[in-house]
DNA sequence: ACAAAAGTGTTAAAACTACACCCATGG
DNA sequence: CCATGGGTGTAGTTTTAACACTTTTGT
């Protein structure tokens, strides 16, 4: 077992980082992936990734590569799983980490993402020809993204910081691929108290909505305490 | 980025798993620790813990640590997240990724366990001086359980494949440090249909409860759909 | 004036909580 | 016969789900 004896003769393991990028546009929910090779007749595609760093806590290296894509730092970040089957890396066994974050989509920088080759595809239309077992991670980033999305209010994490309440019912429309009747949707959003009516209204449509804000305070407070949030996380 | 080419130059880093066993005695939710070093007078405490082989899945790994220890297999077995901080181990930076199990201590082998030196601990009541980070790791696997348990009807992994309703309130009770009324606690559980009254009774008390087993079936299929179970999972 | 999206209230059904008595048995 | 733990029902409250009309304003 564990005793200062045994570490020397322990195997080592490549240890890399994949980010799984959700953002939302006001219509449809996206991952962003980065196109793998030189090759350009191959469309293949995968996770933002990276190595870890022998002097870097796991989370730094997450909060690093999100930073090297997308310019955008303070994000919200979470360790989903790990995944280290053997034959997960043909070239030599890694274990990944991954993490999934939610972007404002308005924030990230383009530019840095272009010089990556990135594309955001629609959740339900992601690309079929995916690195290693990276469909796999997706796959459970959704999955646990609709979990929490349904039991805490995180969806506020993909949009700007004021917003209306239609919006963010688009938000979470988007997330859960379904529809919610919008005097429900508004009421149990409302009876939180984690939103702030502000004066403005957004004059996108013709009548225009009110903005409302995140309470910050009570956001952080409370985050772990709002069950059924929206939906029944059954899938 | 991942390309053949940068593999041969990343620094690897040593991998290990660690187990937060959570057994049942009746009245007690217990961890199973094990004592660590050689010195006597001083009682450092331990999770069960290994390396990752070159060959082995990391669930195949947590499985193999668990049976070493335990001499279980079969066991409900998830994965809890992965400790990675360049500080947590003071010897050499290792990855931790850290499994709980949930296992029927009737069923575990003792004598295994006591060429370990492991000891149940209740929950309310484990070691100060734990080794490295497993307290974190400990705290973060009873809140998963806690979160998991009060949503999914997993509790029954912790019983033997026959119980009684009153035994399951206990395992409740137990894992939420509180006690629930027991009209109440019974509807609940059998609105569910996943438990299967038998015809004979236990007879450990004067009256004797009927014995109940789970509808595999059921508990398989459904086991992804159980919301807000027994107790709102507010910490 | 009309099209498009925002905003708002009611009612019926379901779920939850709190609460108290009888039953079967071993000692 | 009585102490122990098992088993069951009801009523009040809260939460949820379903549903339709009015408001604002840009065109």
């Amino acid at each position: 077992m564990l005793d200062k004896h045994s570490y020397a003769q322990q195997p080592k393991c490549l240890v890399a980082l994949d980010s799984i990028i959700f953002g939302f546009d006001g219509q449809q929910l996206k991952i962003l992936l980065v196109k793998r090779g030189t090759d350009p007749s191959v469309d293949t595609w995968s996770l933002m990734g990276g190595w870890l760093n022998p002097n870097e806590n796991l989370e730094a290296a997450a909060d690093r590569i999100l930073y090297e894509l997308t310019g955008l730092k303070d994000v919200y970040l979470e360790q989903l799983y790990t995944f280290g089957d053997t034959d997960r890396d043909p070239i030599e066994r890694t274990v990944a980490v991954a993490y999934f974050a939610l972007i404002n989509i308005e924030k990230y920088d383009s530019k840095i993402s272009q010089a990556h080759h990135a594309h955001w595809f629609p959740i339900s239309n992601i690309p079929e020809n995916l690195l290693f077992d990276h469909e796999k991670m997706i796959e459970l980033a959704i999955q646990q993204l609709r979990y929490k999305a349904a039991l805490h209010p995180l969806g506020f994490e993909l949009l700007p910081e004021k917003f209306t309440i239609p919006q963010l019912q688009k938000l979470y429309e988007a997330v859960f691929l379904t529809t919610f009747d919008k005097r429900n949707f508004s009421r149990k959003i409302l009876s939180t108290h984690l939103l702030i009516k502000l004066k403005e209204k957004q004059k996108s449509s013709k009548k225009g909505a009110f903005l409302y804000e995140v309470d910050q305070e009570k956001y952080k407070l409370h985050n772990n305490s709002f069950l059924n949030f929206v939906a029944n996380p059954e899938f």
